[in-house]
RNA sequence: UGUCCCGUGGUGUAAUUGGCAACACGUCUGACUCUGGAUCAGAAGAGUCCAGGUUCGAGCCCUGGCGGGACAACCA
């Protein structure tokens, strides 16, 4: 279950909620509820997976009922160990917890044997051993009718005999499958003699050498949902034409009132990224990104190193709802939700990205203080902190203006601005190099306003982020934007979603001075850059030299002036 | 030339047994502020895909269209 912090907004109703109670009002599984989280270990979870673990999880929490979570691993060819791993560590850093109900369609694989035995003796299954093309012509269109295999009418003795040395390796590959005997003219493709059982020689990542047949996802899935006491089999939009078939498969195994139901939902589809596994391993095998766990990824891995936290997305979760509505959410709701969290929770501190040396002229040459600031306005609790000052600064250089516009507010000759936390100072001398390049401000400070008030009630409009450069750590930074410039890359037809890859996706900047308070800092700590953005320290930071990721920027109302300019 | 699903502001979701469309994000104002952040106040923005019908009354019910999606892997 999700641990509430019990200061996360009530969750929200959605339909497939409101079908559990008609179910419960109508006393349906002597009132249990019971759901189920099913990932292939194929590949690493992404934040369309956050999704469903939430609704599912969230519905055994709502209805006081239980939540598994299932590998569905029936295609040994895809399947591998270090996806199970990298499963389980995402769906527990979101926050859930499965208790001792972890398992695996591969723990049935005798159970649905002794099935498909039991639907060849009854005459509901048979062998076919025409090649796979011929199956697959067999097998109509969706506007056209199938017909019937010449296997079709074997004896059941003859299947089983088939069927039993298919199970016992004397066949090869391809040459041999399993069909459920339903319907070939059947509007509906998946009726028409489903394929149940097929012969691959391959080793499974957990049973080993054992077979060399393995049941097909519809012919496992909805009978793991049925001996695990699965109630509400909750799954995405396209297998909506599969429930025919589930339906089909639990006929033939119920056996008291008890009965698994399907329910189909949206998947999730962000702007300006993709969600197909696929794909995400293509990114990553040709290296588009530095593997799964890249920041720029939508998977919760990346998510996580680039700083997003669990609540913030099980919050994005709720906040989107659960429809049959097949949309694409902005990412900016993502944005907003980590935002949201982060800002009440995250230490601030101050950094300077691009830095402009700035000189305090009226400072004494050697001396130096220590300034008190707070840890986060948001929480008192998370008290202060001190920030030591000196003769030479380093500003943001954007936040220097030679010839300022209108509203500008902030640092330009002869100004006066505050630096948050210290001293007015007042910007006396532009310095610059050959090239025009400004190379260093000269300014000069109120030793009265230490602190950042001046005892004259003086205003000022802007307050500037600053470091001391004798005592700032340098830190290489990573700004991530958007992996792809188009809303919908994989949504064009005729284009590659790779054509779309942002080539600024990552900029690193390797000199960037921070404030002493972070030289240590963890691997994952979140901290605000104060008027810059979220970021937090990424696994290459080493101690006293620490790398981090920028999770989020701030809202900037002055870049989106500039920016509607 | 099929079967199934879907169709509410820019986006995502709401709307008790039918009762003149609500919330969030985004956008735009303004206030406040030692983060041009946060916060607060406010605004614009849909008449619910279309056309008929039932009804005193329909986003909700019915009919017919239109539009979008899914389904033809020995993938899940």
């Amino acid at each position: 279950m999700a641990n509430n912090d019990n200061n996360e907004p009530a969750k929200k109703s959605n339909f497939i909620h409101l079908q559990i109670e008609e179910d419960l009002k109508q006393g349906k599984n002597n009132g249990r509820v019971h759901t189920r989280f099913p990932p292939e270990p194929n590949g690493y979870l992404h934040i369309g997976h956050a999704k469903s673990i939430c609704l599912n999880f969230g519905i055994a929490e709502k209805f006081g009922g239980k939540c598994n979570l299932r590998f569905d691993d029936t295609n040994p060819t895809k399947e591998e160990m270090e996806y199970v791993d990298s499963i389980k560590e995402d769906v527990r850093w979101l926050g859930f917890d499965w208790e001792d109900r972890l398992f695996f369609a591969s723990d049935y694989f005798d159970k649905l044997y002794d099935f498909a035995i039991q639907l060849v003796k009854e005459g509901k299954a048979y062998v076919d051993d025409q090649d796979a093309e011929t199956i697959s012509t067999q097998k109509g269109t969706p506007t056209r009718p199938g017909y019937e295999s010449p296997c079709r009418n074997r004896t059941p003795e003859e299947n089983l005999e088939l069927f039993k040395k298919m199970a016992a390796g004397e066949f090869d590959e391809g040459s041999h499958v399993l069909r459920a005997k339903i319907d070939m003219a059947s509007p509906n493709m998946h009726m028409r003699d489903p394929i149940i059982y097929r012969i691959m020689k391959a080793k499974h990542h957990r049973t080993g050498d054992k077979w060399c047949i393995y049941p097909m996802y519809d012919f496992a899935h909805g009978q793991s949902d049925y001996w695990e006491g699965v109630t509400h089999s909750i799954c995405t939009l396209e297998f909506e034409v599969h429930r025919p078939l589930y339906n089909w498969f639990i006929d033939q195994l119920q056996e008291s009132d008890y009965r698994p139901r399907q329910i189909e939902f949206a998947r999730l589809n962000l702007t300006y990224t993709i969600m197909s596994k696929r794909r995400l391993l293509e990114l990553v095998k040709e290296g588009h990104v530095n593997g799964w766990d890249d920041p720029r990824m939508p998977t919760i891995t990346g998510l996580r190193r680039r700083g997003y936290t669990p609540e913030s997305i099980r919050n994005f979760s709720d906040r989107i709802g659960v429809t049959k509505v097949d949309g694409m959410i902005d990412v900016s709701l993502l944005e907003y939700s980590v935002r949201e969290h982060l800002n009440k929770t995250a230490q601030r501190v101050m950094g300077v990205l691009d830095p402009l040396k700035v000189v305090i002229t009226n400072y004494p040459e050697d001396q130096e203080e220590e300034l008190e600031a707070v840890n986060n306005p948001e929480d008192e609790s998370m008290g202060t902190r001190k920030v030591p000052f000196s003769k030479e600064l380093f500003i943001e250089r954007a936040d220097f203006m030679e010839d300022p516009p209108r509203k500008f507010f902030r640092l330009a000759p002869g100004r006066e601005v505050r630096l948050r936390y210290a001293y007015f100072v007042t910007c006396n001398e532009v310095v610059k190099d050959e090239n025009g390049e400004i190379t260093e401000l000269r300014c000069t400070y109120d030793p009265a306003s230490r602190g950042g008030n001046s005892p004259d009630g003086r205003k000022v409009k802007a307050t500037l982020h600053w470091v001391s450069a004798k005592h700032a750590v340098k830190a290489e930074v990573r700004l991530y934007d958007r992996l792809f410039n188009d809303e919908d890359p994989s949504g064009h037809k005729d284009v590659d979603f790779k054509e779309f890859l942002n080539p600024e996706s990552l900029r690193i900047l390797p000199e960037c001075y921070i404030e002493p308070f972070v030289k240590d800092a963890q691997p994952l700590e979140h901290f605000q850059f104060e008027r810059v953005g979220y970021f937090n320290a990424d696994y290459d930071s080493t101690p006293g030299n620490p790398v981090f990721n920028r999770t989020v920027p701030l809202r900037d109302s002055w870049a989106k002036m500039q920016k509607n300019k």
